[in-house]
DNA sequence: CACCAGGAAGGTC
DNA sequence: GACCTTCCTGGTG
């Protein structure tokens, strides 16, 4: 510890840390899952720490602070009172607020596991109290792109990159893509897992599972009935899931399938101009391999009149359907899921928000506002003619056990919900 | 009547 | 096999 600590106070005095020992604090509570906040208005110190959430020990930050490299760099303690973390020397280089403030209009989302701090053009997420009982994991974050003390297995440590700087405006589709697996890749991240489950090992496995029952406030935390490699977890059947664990099982094998195609999916075209609030998580660098896109056919729309279109977005409903989906690189094959598609009209409001939009952006929160409208619009993305609502909701239903949508916890009509890692 | 929940079978990729 | 699509029964407000 003697030894760690000499790398600490280089490490401290080269970011203007005290090694007061009013740091040593320790928060342990809870905060509503799924707690948002927008902007920085909402994004107060105070609100987080008597939120709760976080559970952070500055004696577990510093013993990590030794296998840090020993240049200078800013270390953001997970929680505390942020007077005395005052830097006073370089305040900004604390969580700085206003300059995410001035940098960014997208949320900030701090719910369990992935809070996600964005300075500058640098997006940080924190470890949080759902893997602060998970061995091994720090329990601060950087804000840098360095990697984390213990790097994440197989998986590059992904630099943090301004999404608006990426994707064309008619790759709404396979942004949400992206996101999806930019938000797996952080919980990996977090989890000091590789993002793919079939290299897991037994305590990954383990780390994994208890992120799920922490996430989705479970009662069934980890099983030992999975106690088992990655690879033996990917070979079990739904119906083995279901075996091992009646009450969970069907909804962690809907949750390792996502995992599993995550590794999957392919990289979404990258042109510049889509603008950063499409993205609540940094993107990775890693792994995506671009695709060229494949335009829809341009047919006429009875509702395309009705859409003002924006220069950077579709100018009718048939042109909804052009972002690039590969789920199969090599045979360059379009797919779309439903979730997707309907994530895509969210994204677009100016044009969209007649038939659908946002109770809650931050929760995920949508409504349908013209059930048959949208219907037709999902009828005519799959060339399905006799879609109706009635079908379309159908297909939401089955995202329940999936976990992808669900009713909102007071169920209203037309009313859903994505879940996490949806939102 | 519109919406909701979920089983079952079938189609497409 | 995943992801719907289609059809169905039954329920709610």
């Amino acid at each position: 510890m003697h030894t760690e600590f000499s790398a600490i106070d280089r490490y401290l005095e080269a970011s203007h840390f005290t090694t007061d020992p009013k740091m040593d604090f320790h928060l342990d509570q809870k905060v509503p899952q799924n707690k948002h906040f927008q902007g920085t208005e909402d994004l107060i110190f105070s609100d987080i720490v008597s939120e709760g959430q976080f559970s952070c020990s500055v004696n577990s930050f510093m013993d990590n602070m030794g296998e840090f490299p020993p240049q200078p760099q800013t270390v953001v303690p997970v929680m505390g009172n942020p007077q005395e973390f005052q830097n006073p020397v370089s305040p900004k280089r604390f969580i700085d607020m206003d300059s995410h403030h001035e940098s960014s209009d997208q949320e900030l989302s701090l719910y369990d596991p992935n809070f996600v701090v964005k300075t500058e053009k640098v997006y940080v997420p924190c470890s949080m109290s759902s893997t602060s009982n998970i061995p091994n994991l720090p329990n601060f974050c950087s804000i840098n792109s360095e990697p984390y003390v213990q790097p994440v297995k197989s998986e590059p440590y992904a630099e943090s990159i301004s999404c608006g700087d990426q994707f064309g405006n008619s790759d709404i589709g396979s942004a949400v893509v992206m996101a999806l697996k930019n938000e797996i890749n952080q919980i990996c991240r977090i989890l000091v897992i590789s993002l793919d489950p079939r290299s897991w090992s037994e305590s990954d496995v383990m780390k994994w599972m208890e992120w799920h029952g922490n996430q989705f406030q479970a009662s069934y935390g980890v099983s030992e009935a999975f106690r088992m490699t990655g690879e033996q977890l990917c070979r079990l059947s739904s119906d083995n899931f279901k075996r091992r664990s009646p009450e969970a099982g069907a909804n962690l094998y809907a949750q390792l399938d996502v995992w599993k195609n995550a590794c999957s999916l392919p990289n979404p075209q990258i042109k510049p101009v889509m603008p950063e609030y499409f993205f609540p998580a940094p993107a990775p660098s890693d792994s995506y391999i671009p695709v060229a896109s494949s335009p829809s056919p341009s047919t006429t729309s009875d509702e395309s009149s009705q859409c003002s279109s924006p220069v950077s977005l579709p100018s009718d409903e048939e042109t909804v359907t052009t972002p690039t989906y590969h789920n199969n690189v090599s045979s360059g094959k379009q797919t779309i899921h439903l979730w997707e598609f309907l994530k895509e009209l969210l994204l677009q409001p100016d044009n969209y928000s007649g038939c659908i939009k946002w109770v809650s952006r931050s929760d995920g929160i949508f409504k349908i506002e013209d059930s048959s409208r949208v219907a037709r619009l999902w009828g005519k993305r799959k060339n399905r003619p006799a879609m109706n609502y009635d079908k379309l909701s159908r297909s939401i239903r089955q995202y329940y056990k999936k976990g992808i949508i669900k009713k909102t916890e007071h169920s209203k009509r037309l009313v859903y919900q994505f879940c996490q890692p949806y939102l």
